[in-house]
DNA sequence: GTAAGGATTGGC
DNA sequence: CCAATCCTTACT
């Protein structure tokens, strides 16, 4: 069944690692239902995470994050790739999780491009949408826990915050 | 207006 | 190692 909003409304921390195992529905504009089981993930969370793209504040790239969980954050990266997020605490909080690997698929950039995502998805609401969802049961799945990747300019204390959570 | 750089990837 | 490629942010 699809994840409801209390799902998201919780802890950035809380939320990621319980994303591992669900299943990542995208319906496509042929039709066709690609489905993909989670298992990378990062947390990125609030203001104060200066590998956060929210810590530069509310801007319009970023507004979306300071909504309740449950919305879509998408951003282009490196004028190459759409990486999917989803925001995820309270409203003001500023959290999203990175979807950085599925079954089948590594890297997030190679997930944007196979979900063929783009601008329009940004904002998108989890719970409305008929081509984007998530869904799953309440199983508990091992990961493991380490730093997230590609932070560079964030300082050393974000650069090793073991925000990022992989199935085992 | 303009410049710097990025939560990446794949090719050399 | 480094280019691709373009949007976002900040402003020597």
């Amino acid at each position: 069944m699809r994840l409801d909003k209390a799902f998201f409304q919780r802890d950035v921390l809380v939320v990621a690692p319980e994303l591992l195992g669900k299943i990542l529905v995208r319906r496509m504009e042929s039709g066709e239902l690609l489905r993909f089981r989670i298992c990378e993930v990062e947390a990125y969370r609030g203001q104060e995470d200066k590998a956060c793209h929210a810590s530069k504040g509310r801007t319009q790239r970023t507004k979306v994050m300071f909504q309740e969980g449950g919305f879509v954050y998408v951003y282009l990266i490196y004028g190459m790739y759409w990486l999917l997020n989803f925001v995820t605490g309270r409203e003001g909080e500023a959290q999203a999780v990175l979807i950085r690997g599925v079954e089948g698929i590594n890297g997030p950039g190679r997930l944007g491009k196979i979900l063929n995502l783009d601008n329009t998805f940004y904002g998108e609401d989890l719970m409305d949408s008929n081509r984007l969802w998530v869904e799953g049961d309440d199983r508990k799945f091992k990961y493991t826990s380490s730093p997230r990747i590609g932070i560079t300019t964030a300082g050393e204390y974000w650069k090793n915050r073991p925000w990022r959570f992989v199935l085992s």
